[in-house]
Parts: C-alpha cells; structure tokens; sequence
DNA sequence: AAGGGCAGTTACCTCCTGGATACCGAGGCC
DNA sequence: GGCCTCGGTATCCAGGAGGTAACTGCCCTT
C-alpha cells in the first residue's frame, strides 16, 4: 500500500470558496468531502482534520448524503486497525469532472465575483 | 428588434433534475432562471411562467441574489411599456459553460443517480 | 371611472441546515 | 483497571431558505 500524504490542516483555511461561489455541489461540505477524497480512501477523523470546523455530527451528514448519493463509499474493515474508509466511488469520480470545471470556471472570474461582492 | 419565442409554461415541468443532482447553483431557483435569460432578457411576469409554481417574493429573491452576484442585470425601460427588462451580464453568460458541464454530467450519469435514489 | 396587468413589497409561517455540546461503545495501550 | 483514540449518536438550538396570502403603486385600456 502506497502511503499518501496526510491532509493539511490549513487545506481549506484561506477565504473558502464555498462561501462565495454562485454554486454549491451537494452540501456545504461535499465538495471540500470530495476533494479530499480525490487521491485515495481516508478515515473519518482523517477527513476532520483539513475541515477542522466541522463537527462529527455534520460531517457524518455529509458523507451519509454522499453514500446515499452513490458517490462515496463507505467500508468497515475486518482488521479494526484500518477502521473505517471513505472512498470515492466510479461515480463519485467521474464528479470531479464537472467539479474541476466549476473551480476553473470560478478561479477564471474570480475577480468579478469579488468586485459583484464587495458592490453590493 | 427579435421576437424571441416565449417560455413554454411547462419548460420545467418534467421530474426536475434540480431536486436530484448533487449540485446546486445559486438558490432553489437561480439555475432554472439563467436557462430563461439564455436567449435574450426577459421580463418579471415572463420568467414567472415556466416556473409557474414560485410566488413573486421567491422570485424577487432569487433575481436579487443574482444582481448581487452580477450575473443578471435588472434595467427599468424608461418607455413604460417596455417595463423591466432582466439579463444575463457578461459574466452570468460565461457560466453557462460550467452550467452546461453539469448538465452533461447529469445527462450521462442520470441512470446512476436514479439508482443510488432508489437504493437509499 | 373602473378594471386589469405589471412589478413588486410586507407580514407571517414552517421546515431544514448547520452547529454546539454532551455522551457512548468498541478496541488498543500502559 | 484506567485511559486513549476512533467513529460515531443524541439532544438542543439559531438562522435562513422557501412558501402563502394579502396588499401597494403605477400605467394602460375601455
């Protein structure tokens, strides 16, 4: 098994996006959820530490719709030492696309969508 | 000037993909409203008719948010006649590009989407 | 002058989302 | 046995999103 590098806690830190964006994918926290997810299977207090405001009932809500969405997967592994994974699914990969897209889209306007703010 | 054709009243009648997707822009309403504005602006009264379901104050809202985010225009016609003109501004056009991609990706994942909805 | 469309506004209500806080059971470590 | 971490639940709460119904002011037509 290949090891990844942990998330960085300060991933999300400087001005979120989400915040401004005039789109939103699923909840508040599933596109950060599924970025988070984009190089490999994470564990729950894992997933915690980039969206460090986040509390555990929130985040299980969010992985939950993603679940039920069929866009994350979620395995409980025989040995508990591996615990719990989150996992993007085919489908929940193939989100990227349109996600990646959204985020060019954004960093491309990025300065209007700060002007029309700060106008109104 | 063009005569543009008028918004079918059932433009968004079938199942609406809003209610499904795993993504939103802006409010419940805003995606909906850009795809009205697409071919040209459009009046308070015309844009109510595809989405015959929302109350004026609903649409008010949405229509602000959008002016907020300077992806629509609002200009009072100084001939009465012509009254309130909404319209895509330069930037809300450019996100009919994301818009779009997101659709696509609906489109050719709907059957998947449908499934995991059901399974849950 | 009366009525009708247009473009909203206002007051009020309900439900849902997101968050704070506290707690819990299972397994590992000392 | 006592404590830690992991992976959550349970409960409560505030704010906002969305909706209903009623009302307004303006202009136009008849």
């Amino acid at each position: 098994m290949t090891r990844r590098q942990p998330l960085p806690p300060d991933m999300f830190d400087e001005l979120c996006p989400s915040s401004l964006l005039p789109f939103r994918f699923g909840d508040k926290w599933a596109a950060l959820v599924i970025r988070c997810l984009e190089d490999g299977p994470r564990r729950f207090s894992e997933l915690r530490v980039p969206l460090h405001r986040v509390t555990p009932k929130v985040l299980t809500q969010s992985l939950r719709g993603l679940e039920r969405g069929g866009l994350v997967s979620r395995t409980v592994h025989a040995d508990p030492k591996l615990g719990v994974e989150y996992a993007l699914t085919q489908l929940g990969r193939s989100m990227l696309e349109p996600l990646d897209s959204a985020c060019a889209w954004a960093a491309e306007h990025w300065d209007e969508l700060l002007d029309a703010r700060d106008r109104s």
